[in-house]
DNA sequence: GCGAAACAGTACGGTACAGTATCGTACTGT
DNA sequence: ACAGTACGATACTGTACCGTACTGTTTCGC
């Protein structure tokens, strides 16, 4: 064994790091729909066969390529619930209007409406998109200052549902006065 | 010519028809790239020929079956907006339970998402869906039932979006309590 | 019954893709 | 220096797809 366990061989890493950049940017330009393998090889000047060797399946870099996106953002603690849900709203929406994962987002939704194993990688990536939610809602219901029947699906579903239908179905600008209209909503829900 | 303009060849009837449910029944199926010309004629037992003399592509075979789904829900009037909302709240939950269209729509959405030609049919499906919630918004505004700064964008985001999250997203039942619970939030918008 | 139209069947050409196999070269860690 | 390893190039198998060309048959409208 010339690896000693933890150090991976330089060539290893420059090649798979060129093979997942390329497989983001295909991902980004054209969903997981446009990502093939010999594109990726193409593009990244990493052989077909170097390729198959460090991932097992297209299926396989997909998931790992997917992995990196939506990296969690990072939960707010103004002391209110009020100040931590524009916080996240905001941020939200920022993601929406220019983060490259708001144009694969539907791509993955698609797939994992049909194929169970890139259901997983949805659920993953649903639950580290929308955790911030949760934890601050979980933190205002122990304050006391949720309504008791409110729990944080319902909170997340009222406030990145509406942020969601404008961008992808709508396809409306999401513009400061609807974000602003949303927060407004959101905040009408405080109390019993 | 041996047609007289009105009446089309029962054939071509025929044809058309059978290709059409295949490509529906598919497109439920698998969504957008589950559609192949072949299947289509394998299992319609139309000859591939044949589709090709009514459709000049794919894309337009597929345009024209997408265009039959989401048939628009009938606009509700109990008088109030608060009742109308709830019928269209209801209805379109139901929908997006059951309906065929609804697991068809995300592959939608992602091929809007970069080509132009299907952004206009997810154009026109989307007006075609959320048109009732438009009238009943401004049959309110008209009553004076609705606070000024929101127009019927607003509340379609507000309604529509947490239950499209909560279908697609976070893909949790759309019970009748969430349901419920949307309602109640969207009826608290009620008035200045 | 007859002509025109629609049809099925089939075989293409061309492209794209997943994944495998082989072989010789270049690099890395020691 | 050297052994082990990663690598590129290339070719290949097999599949699936779009769209077209051709041939002969069925079937409709009149």
């Amino acid at each position: 064994m010339a690896r000693s366990g933890d150090f991976v061989d330089v060539r290893v890493q420059r090649s798979k790091a060129a093979v997942l950049a390329q497989t983001y940017e295909l991902l980004s330009a054209g969903g997981i729909g446009g990502v093939s393998i010999d594109e990726v090889s193409r593009r990244s000047g990493v052989s077909k066969t170097t390729i198959y060797r460090h991932w097992p399946s297209r299926a396989a870099l997909l998931i790992e390529a997917c992995s990196t996106i939506g990296s969690a953002p990072p939960v707010p603690d103004t002391g209110s619930f009020g100040g931590d849900l524009v916080a996240l709203i905001e941020a939200l929406a920022e993601q929406l209007r220019s983060a490259r994962w708001a144009a694969v987002l539907p791509s993955i939704v698609d797939a994992a409406e049909r194929d169970p194993e890139l259901a997983g990688l949805h659920a993953d990536l649903h639950a580290r998109l929308m955790a911030p939610f949760g934890v601050v809602t979980e933190r205002a219901q122990a304050r006391g200052e949720l309504a008791a029947d409110r729990g944080p699906a319902d909170v997340t579903a009222a406030v990145a549902g509406p942020l969601f239908y404008r961008r992808w179905f709508s396809r409306e600008p999401l513009d400061a006065a609807f974000v602003a209209r949303v927060v407004e909503d959101a905040l009408g829900h405080l109390g019993a």
